[in-house]
RNA sequence: UGGGGAGUCGCCAAGUCGGUUAAGGCAACGGAUUUUGAUUCCGUCAUGCGUAGGUUCGAAUCCUACCUCCCCAGCCA
């Protein structure tokens, strides 16, 4: 129940932070309480209240996650740990790919995690004006220009990984045309592809990011939140780093494939503060390696195409990566952020096996969830000495608190019990029942088998049995006997129906991204329905509602269906070294 | 064959300025407890830090060369 929140790990960035503040203890950092460039509270001494900024930047244009739970964890974690804060900032720099749907469900998933962005919620286009003006400066300086050549001819200069890029005809126009020109863009007098604002910096750079990156293009599209105001749209290099620094931000975290915008980052802020716009300390970007599950994909792409081609049933199928996929598998946001912890932070290319989340599950819902018995397979078991018309069990809730109390389980004649649970001839070392062997009926009586019935095709029908009525949990002498298996049982007319989805793994082998095509290695059994039956109380549950069906693992209660039988969704199953070691 | 990164136990991952025994977690294995073959608890688990040389009394940590893997040529982020 009381999931300890989980020591800080040591990693790199800590590291760094722990030395910045060592080195620089007093916060020099001006901030005006809101995001705003330096030089428009020049002079004023406030100061920020906290010592460290972080933020985590989604694009809102998809849904949340696995892998961005990692940044989330980090950037979060880190800010709460040092007494400092993280922004939520939607990077929304290209309308056409972006709406506030996507907005609202990422601000739910971070809100889901137990995050909390203290009022520090923000939109790159709020700095529209900002980063308008600031492309002014650019241009006035020398530093950037409007180019007009076309997308092609802008690839065709631009050069290839070994060879330097050439400048555009373009690059020199004068500052006055190009005023004019971005001027005209911004009211709309072009058409999309006429022209671009570009950076000024090097067409020989061997970094090709450096060679005179577009920072504005045109774009007659409606933005989700600035709507039909704007035409012209900054790009990511130039927006992401001028909103940190809008912001305070002292730490940006980013994944790996952003380490060689590093230095585009620092060229745009550096000539900021030459224009006198920004002051010194700037915000830093450190990297680190982005998450990589087995037998999963997180990229955006397959993402979409698993939902769009209608391999799993929507954004939130209990069996996606996604944040409102997990959850509605029943992954609790505590396990996610164990898992995270457990994981660490680094610069190494890493691939983590999907059990390590699965144990993560596990722990956190071992305290929490409540104990169910449930009968995936059942086989009936006739107990041929009982004569009484029905009792009932005392089950206790949880094996470890008993403080929460216990439910009564309906006991009679006639039982299901699961068909795994009974063998006719058992390997070496299966303790359950079997012909002339001896179980307890968890919480209930000890029987011993004494025959069985089987179908045309040779299969267990019927299990006979005979209880010895002084065995019954809870009573004086009843642990005399000493039996090695503890099966769990249901009384025949007191079962109820349930459905339950039994998920596995979506894909096959651990990377599916490595097969040629992806799909190819979906796992067709990822999703079994099976019709199930369970103990009385849980004609009483709803939807969330998360129980440990014993022997089996966790489930989540998904939803009633029309005919009122609950429907549960597996979320994990149960370590079992059983089945493990007969593999 | 340009630039930027990374290589420490099966999977992650610590390892500030080189200093006696290379953290920790997960997995695995062994054992104890257990009315869930669950949980819990104990114990074991890298003469070795991509490879080869070198510097040093001493190197995962410094130097040199090499090998492997990842990222970058959107008017995406």
């Amino acid at each position: 129940m009381s999931n300890e929140p989980s020591k800080p790990g040591i990693n790199f960035i800590r590291n760094i932070i722990d030395n910045d503040l060592k080195n620089n203890p007093q916060n020099n950092r001006k901030w005006a309480g809101k995001p705003m460039p330096h030089s428009e509270f020049k002079g004023s001494t406030e100061q920020d209240t906290v010592a460290i900024r972080t933020r985590f930047p989604p694009e809102p244009n998809g849904y949340l996650h696995l892998g961005h739970a990692k940044s989330i964890c980090l950037n979060f974690g880190i800010a709460n740990d040092y007494h400092g804060l993280c922004h939520l900032r939607f990077d929304d720099t290209n309308p056409v790919s972006e709406n506030s749907e996507y907005v609202e469900s990422i601000i739910n998933s971070v809100r889901w995690l137990g995050f909390d962005w203290d009022n520090q919620l923000f939109y790159a286009s709020d700095y529209f004006d900002y980063l308008y003006s600031f492309a002014i400066k650019f241009i006035e300086n020398g530093d950037a220009y409007v180019d007009s050549l076309s997308s092609d001819e802008i690839k065709d200069h631009r050069g290839t990984l070994t060879s330097p890029g050439k400048n555009s005809p373009f690059r020199n126009r004068a500052v006055a045309e190009n005023l004019d020109i971005f001027e005209k863009m911004r009211k709309g007098n072009f058409k999309e592809e006429c022209h671009v604002v570009r950076l000024k910096i090097d067409m020989e750079s061997p970094n090709i990011n450096l060679r005179d990156p577009v920072i504005y293009r045109i774009r007659h599209h409606s933005h989700h939140k600035t709507g039909k105001n704007w035409c012209v749209y900054p790009m990511y290099d130039y927006t992401h780093c001028i909103s940190d620094a809008l912001e305070n931000i002292t730490y940006s975290l980013c994944t790996l494939e952003f380490e060689d915008h590093r230095v585009l980052y620092d060229w745009i802020l550096e000539k900021l503060v030459k224009y006198q716009i920004f002051e010194n300390p700037l915000p830093k970007q450190y990297e680190f390696s982005r998450l990589n599950l087995t037998h999963i994909v997180l990229s955006k792409r397959k993402l979409v195409q698993l939902v769009s081609e209608k391999y799993v049933d929507g954004w939130d199928d209990p069996r996606m990566p996604t944040l409102v996929g997990v959850k509605r598998r029943g992954y609790p946001p505590e396990s996610i952020k164990l898992f995270c912890d457990r994981i660490g932070v680094s610069k190494a290319d890493s691939i983590i096996d999907y059990s390590l989340l699965e144990d993560c599950v596990r722990e956190s819902l071992n305290n929490s969830c409540y104990r169910k018995f449930v009968i995936f397979n059942p086989i009936k078991l006739i107990i041929e000495n009982y004569n009484e018309a029905e009792e009932f069990c005392d089950a206790s809730n949880h094996p470890k608190t008993p403080e929460n109390g216990t439910r009564k389980l309906p006991f009679s004649k006639e039982l299901w019990i699961e068909s795994t649970d009974f063998l006719v001839n058992p390997p070496k070392g299966f303790f359950r029942l079997f012909p002339g062997n001896i179980v307890r009926l968890k919480f209930g009586y000890v029987i011993e088998c004494t025959r069985y019935e089987i179908d045309e095709n040779g299969n267990p029908l019927t299990v006979y049995c005979r209880y010895f009525p002084d065995s019954k949990s809870g009573t004086a002498g009843s642990n005399k006997y000493k039996v090695k298996g503890n099966i769990h049982w249901l009384s025949s007319k007191h079962a109820i129906k349930c459905e339950i989805n039994l998920f596995d793994r979506l894909f096959k082998s651990a990377n599916p991204s490595g097969c040629d095509n992806f799909l190819t290695d979906l796992n067709q059994n990822s999703k079994v329905i099976v019709n199930a039956l369970g103990e009385p109380s849980l004609a009483q549950t709803r939807k969330g509602d998360q129980f440990q069906f014993e022997r089996h693992g966790y489930f989540i209660m998904d939803d009633t269906k029309n005919n009122g039988i609950p429907v549960f969704n597996r979320t994990v199953t149960l370590r079992d070294t059983w089945v493990k070691k007969n593999k």
